[in-house]
DNA sequence: GAGTTTAGTTTCCTAAAGGAAAGCGACATT
DNA sequence: AATGTCGCTTTCCTTTAGGAAACTAAACTC
């Protein structure tokens, strides 16, 4: 187990500042991560991600799959069927995205019980709770 | 070791992607985990912050410091000292982001070496894309 | 009472993210 | 010829993020 108490040098905190960042510049954006775990099912076409996702418009979907394309986390293939169809897919690199995907999943597991919990013990915590002239 | 190669289930997808969105939400923008790492190093008042995260203005400081606050990562003190003294500090809940920091800045690291390699083997490499007619 | 320091706030602005709705090109079916 | 499908693109918006510069309140010092 580690400590998770003492404080961190400043070198250590700067050196983790940077890759963070460098992280995060690749992977900004509302949609860079949940459309890496959606074909983390497997290959799929343009209409399959977008009913997958949900809420994303075509527009949106196009430029987040062209980034990720340019990071190399997707390879996109055209197959001269008829209809045309097109299938976006996984890299061998996107894998090596394993371990942050599974890290913040547990995290987000976490929190949101904890929110839960919260809202459990606490209920009307600090809310304007209405006036009853 | 993992097999890393194997598709996930539909159900296991849905699940990741809701934690994952989850997580997203809440760390969410460009400041709120380099302001955690920068806050590791100990507790901090605003101008030090500032300083050590090199391009934040003060509005959005501000702003991400409450935010920080009303999730619970960051405690704000108020020191009757004169001039005024306010330090922020974590607090034990933004342990809890230990790992998902770690392995984001894992991943930067390896990220950014492999960027410097591919520059060195295809310098001028402008994509003839390929078409699988 | 003028100046200093800390920790911000306020005003004004630009750029980027995100989205709704419609259109488009290349087929194929009816 | 008309209609449909797929994989987008285009146009036109609204919203959010982010920032520069100036200002402020409180308490002190000179």
């Amino acid at each position: 187990m580690r400590k998770g108490r003492a404080h961190l040098s400043k070198e250590v905190c700067t050196a983790n500042l940077n890759a963070v960042k460098d992280a995060l510049y690749v992977l900004n954006g509302k949609w860079k991560l949940p459309l890496i775990i959606s074909l983390q099912e497997g290959p799929k076409r343009f209409n399959e991600i977008q009913k997958s996702l949900g809420e994303i418009t075509p527009k949106i979907l196009s430029k987040e799959l062209k980034d990720l394309e340019l990071n190399e986390f997707v390879i996109r293939r055209v197959f001269s069927t008829t209809p045309v169809t097109i299938t976006y897919e996984l890299t061998p690199y996107s894998q090596t995205l394993e371990k942050v995907i599974d890290e913040l999943r547990n995290w987000g597991l976490q929190h949101r019980e904890r929110l839960v919990a919260n809202r459990r013990n606490k209920p009307i915590a600090d809310e304007p709770v209405l006036d009853a002239t």
